[in-house]
DNA sequence: AACCACTGGTTCAAATAATGAACCGATCAA
DNA sequence: TTGATCGGTTCATTATTTGAACCAGTGGTT
C-alpha cells in the first residue's frame, strides 16, 4: 500500500456519525503509527483535505471536499455515473435495466440498457414510470417521501390484468417492498413483463431514484429472481455511491433478510 | 513535499473549466514525471477521487467527494447558511459577493453569487484566494492568525499593475485594513475588479473566512463603496451569526468609525 | 504534590518504498 | 512507412517513509 494510499484511507473514518476524530484515536482506527499518521494529517491539512477543531485538536474534513464536489457534479451528470452500472446489470442478469430518478413527484426514466444474450427482450420506451405500476415506482413510494402515496392512490391508471386497482392492494405492495428492499411487478404494466426494483439514493441520504431489471415474464423463474435480486443490490450500491450516497443501514438489513430467506427456499445454494 | 502531498496536489489541477485531463497532459501541469503520475492516479482512482473517463481514458474527479462534502457539511454547515447572506448582499450592491473559508493558511472559496442588476458583472472562478492581492484576503490578514502573514510575504504573486509587490507596502494595506475594518483592492486581482471584504467570525471568536463584494472597476464610485460597506457590515454579522460567532466589538468599533468619517465626507447621507 | 493515564506532537537511524529513464504497444496523421 | 502522440510498465538507483522512544501538556486520583 503506497503512503498516499495510506494517507487517503485516513478520510474513510470520518462520517456524519464520527465527524470529528482526534489523533490517537485515528491511529487507532487506523491501526498505524502515530507519527506516521501525523504526517499524513499534516499534508492533508495543507491540501484543505482536513482541519483541526481550534477547540478541541480534534481533526475533521476540510471545506475543500465542497470545491471538489462541485467540480465533480459539473463534470459528471447523474445520467452518465447510470450508464455503466445498467450495463454490467443488463450482462450479469441477461435482463433489460432501467434506471430512474425522483423529481418532485414524477418518476423519469433516466437512462435504460438491453442484454444482448437474449433474442427476445424487454424495449420499454417510457419516460415517465407510473408510480403504482411498475417495481421502480413502487421503490420510490416504498423508501421515498411519505407525500407520494397520496399522488400515487390519485392516479390508479390500469394497464394490465394485473395493475393493483385500489389503494388497499398499493398499500399491501409497498409495505412488501419496505419488507424485502425490492421492487416487484408481475405483468402489472406490460403483460409480458415482470420487474424488480432497488431504491438508489443520493447525498443527502434521500431516496433519489430506482435502478430495476424487466424480465421476460415467461422467464421470470425463482433462480433468475433470486440473481437479479443479488445484482440488483450491488447496483443500488454503485450507483447510490456515484450519485454520492450511501445506502441507508436499514435498507442493508432488509435485503440481507431477503437474501437470506431466498436461500432458506432453495436447498441448492 | 512528501509523496502523499503530491498525490492530493494533483486534484487541485481539475476544475470546472478543465475537468478532464490525461496522462501526459497532467504530467505536463503537474511538472512530473508520467510513471509517478500514474502511480498516483492509480492511488487516488483506488480512494474513489478520481476516475477514468472509459471512452477517452482522460482523468476526473471521483464520486467520492459528493460523499465528503456532504460530511464536511453536516460537520461545519458553513456553506449552507453563507448562500441566503451571498444572496441578499448580491442583491443590495448590485455586484457578485463572495465567501471564502480560511483554513490553515489557504484561503478557499465557500460560495458565490453574481447579481441580475447589471449586464455586465464580475466572474471569477477561483478555488483559493491570494491573501495579498484580494479583499478577503487582506481582510483575512488583519483579522486572521499572525503567522500568516510570513506566508503572505513568501508569496507575493504578481497579477496586475496595481498588486502589491513589497512586504512594506502590504503591511500597511493590512494596518489600514485593521483601521477600517474592510479589506479594500482596487484592480489588484483582476484588472477590471476592485473589491470590498469584512471579515467574518465562527463560534471560537476567531476568524473563521471572509466575505466579500466584487465590482466592475469603473462603477466602483465613493457612493457604491459607501453602500457596499454598509451592507458588508450586516453580511457580515449575518454569516458570523450563521457560523455561531459575534463579530467582535473592537470590529465593530472601527467599521462604526469608517461609516462616521464616509458620512462627514458626504453630507448628502 | 506526586502520580498516572492520557493527549498531541517530534526526533533520527534503519528500512522500505518512491522514483524516472527507457521501454512497450496502440492510435492517429502525414 | 514514418513520426509523434497517447496510456501504461519495468527495474536499478535513490531518497523518503517509518516507528520506537521521547517531550510536553492536561485532567483526574490518591
Amino acid at each position: 500500500m503506497s503512503s498516499a494510499a495510506k494517507t487517503l484511507q485516513l478520510l474513510s473514518f470520518f462520517s456524519a456519525t464520527r465527524p470529528e476524530i482526534g489523533l490517537s484515536a485515528l491511529c487507532r482506527l487506523a491501526k498505524r503509527d502515530k507519527a506516521t499518521t501525523h504526517r499524513h494529517l499534516q499534508a492533508l491539512e495543507e491540501a484543505g483535505f482536513v482541519e483541526q477543531n481550534p477547540l478541541t485538536r480534534q481533526y475533521r474534513l476540510g471545506p475543500a471536499f465542497l470545491q471538489l464536489a462541485q467540480v465533480r457534479e459539473q463534470t459528471v451528470p447523474r445520467k452518465e455515473s447510470a450508464v455503466p452500472v445498467l450495463k454490467a446489470l443488463a450482462e450479469e442478469t441477461g435482463e433489460t435495466t432501467h434506471a430512474s430518478v425522483l423529481s418532485g413527484s414524477t418518476v423519469f426514466a433516466l437512462a435504460s440498457c438491453e442484454s444482448t444474450q437474449h433474442s427476445t427482450r424487454v424495449v420499454i420506451d417510457l419516460d415517465k414510470f407510473p408510480l403504482h405500476a411498475t417495481a421502480s415506482g413502487l421503490s420510490i413510494l416504498a423508501f421515498g417521501p411519505s407525500d407520494l402515496m397520496e399522488i400515487a392512490t390519485a392516479n390508479l391508471k390500469t394497464f394490465t390484468s394485473y395493475t393493483i386497482k385500489s389503494k388497499a392492494s398499493l398499500e399491501d405492495a409497498v409495505q412488501s417492498v419496505r419488507e424485502t428492499g425490492f421492487g416487484r411487478t408481475i405483468r402489472s404494466f406490460e403483460d409480458e413483463v415482470s420487474s424488480l426494483a432497488a431504491p438508489v439514493f443520493d447525498k443527502t441520504g434521500n431516496l433519489a431514484g430506482a435502478i430495476s431489471v424487466a424480465c421476460v415474464a415467461t422467464r421470470f423463474s425463482p433462480d433468475l429472481e433470486r440473481k437479479c435480486q443479488e445484482h440488483l443490490i450491488a447496483a443500488s450500491r454503485d450507483l447510490t455511491r456515484g450519485w454520492g450516497g450511501t445506502v441507508p443501514d436499514q435498507v442493508e438489513a432488509v435485503w440481507a433478510a431477503t437474501l437470506k430467506n431466498s436461500n432458506a427456499l432453495d436447498p441448492i445454494s
